[in-house]
DNA sequence: CGCCGCAAATTGATATACTAGTATGGTCAA
DNA sequence: TTGACCATACTAGTATATCAATTTGCGGCG
């Protein structure tokens, strides 16, 4: 990269008319798609942890050049899902152990402040809408529909975000979920548990109904108490998946 | 894209050998030269928002291709600090005025949990690290030099995420103070502010060396509550750098 | 004055080639 | 046998040229 001295230079010389358009649809690109195929195939476990990729390789698989490809593997650096090494190879990143009762303090966190906003200023509407999700939940609990079931799970929290004013957040708290949730999935399925997230949620929807903040608090900290994954048990189980 | 069945296919065919190296250190490629200049550009409001870029005019500029130009603008625009709309232009994204309060609240809470974590587990060692920063914060205050106490004053924060053992924390915190502080740009620079934010340092330094917790959130949350930027002031100076 | 359509501009994607680090595996010497 | 060393293959990073898809802006037409 050569030296320059403004990289700010000619502000004013092109100023021509800028996009006055406001947000639009950004379509989906194909490194979109790519990125969300390698997402869940991440998440789903179908890639581990550990395993090595290649840009031209999954090009290849996909039938697309390697640019979206690698854009896409970009995106899934920054949110630590794989680890690029420059010149030398491509991994899905082992889950740091440590990265997982952060990602908890994390969520606590930002979940608690959410909530008590969402309490506060929760409309009649607002509490209709989880209604919604709850009832979806109990429909898909009933089925034992795991995947459709984790997706209603995030519709709820995300709408308790969307509720408080803090779309923000969601994005912040997708990205820590992640880890916990890939640490998750290791862990064997307990029986009626969709069950007692259905109640839990319905505990936390009660509250924000009766705009009870601290109650909201309480419990959507039960809530996130429930879901802590027992790292050193999983970590004897699949040693190699961690680091 | 094509379809294909299987993303994860080939996962047992290739099995080569996955560099088994450790983090190793990522050596700083033209595309993160190229970020970090925007970054900063961007941030000190030599490129205010609203101004149109173009990858081509970019690469030509900085003497290098599009390609790194291109992944440098993709990194900004996840972290919203441009707007790329595809086939039509990137500008300089303005700052939407509802993240400031959202990027408010989400910084209290996260220093909040970390601060607290630090006052319970710090070791004298750790005490002396603040006790470095907030002297040189004491000089550069005293010389007036104000970008350089920025810096200190993000190595104070990072340090107690250190400390507490969050340091993917600090990854989250930088992402939304970013925000915050391209608007503190926007504000007159307050005479003696520098002191006082030595002083706030200093208070919080007091509490996480006494191992008092409680009082170390209430320095903590009195240091952030000071450096709320006036939104509505700032919308009428510069109505054309929010939406 | 307003609508339509075309040309220009810009990002998205492809293909290809080359560069520069990195790991592998084998050779050779202690 | 063990260790360091070196040639080689391999991979991500960059450069470049080109085309595709879409939006924007302008000019002309009704």
């Amino acid at each position: 990269m050569r030296e320059r001295s403004a990289s700010a230079a000619g502000l004013s010389e092109g100023a021509r008319t800028l996009p006055t358009r406001l947000p639009k649809v950004r379509r989906v690109t194909t490194a979109d798609a790519v990125f969300h195929r390698l997402y869940d195939d991440i998440l789903a476990l179908r890639m581990p942890p550990g395993m090595a990729l290649q840009e031209k390789k999954i090009a290849e698989q996909f039938g697309v050049s390697r640019t979206p490809v690698r854009e896409a593997l970009l995106r899934l650096s920054e949110g630590g899902l794989v680890d690029i090494y420059p010149q030398a190879g491509t991994v899905v990143s082992r889950i740091p152990v440590s990265a997982i009762p952060e990602a908890v303090v994390v969520r606590k966190a930002l979940e608690a402040a959410t909530v008590e906003r969402a309490a506060r200023i929760a409309t009649d509407h607002d509490v209709e809408r989880l209604d919604a999700i709850i009832a979806r939940q109990k429909a898909l609990a009933a089925l034992g529909d795991t995947s459709s079931f984790h997706e209603e799970d995030e519709a709820f929290h995300e709408a308790i975000t969307q509720i408080a004013g803090y779309p923000g957040i969601w994005t912040i708290l997708k990205t820590v979920k992640v880890q916990i949730d890939r640490a998750r999935r290791l862990t064997l399925p307990v029986l009626g548990r969709m069950d007692h997230v259905v109640q839990e949620h319905i505990l936390i929807r009660n509250a924000i109904a009766k705009r009870e903040v601290e109650g909201a608090h309480r419990a959507m900290m039960h809530h996130l108490g429930a879901v802590i994954p027992d790292v050193e048990e999983l970590r004897t189980r699949h040693p190699d998946y961690f680091c």
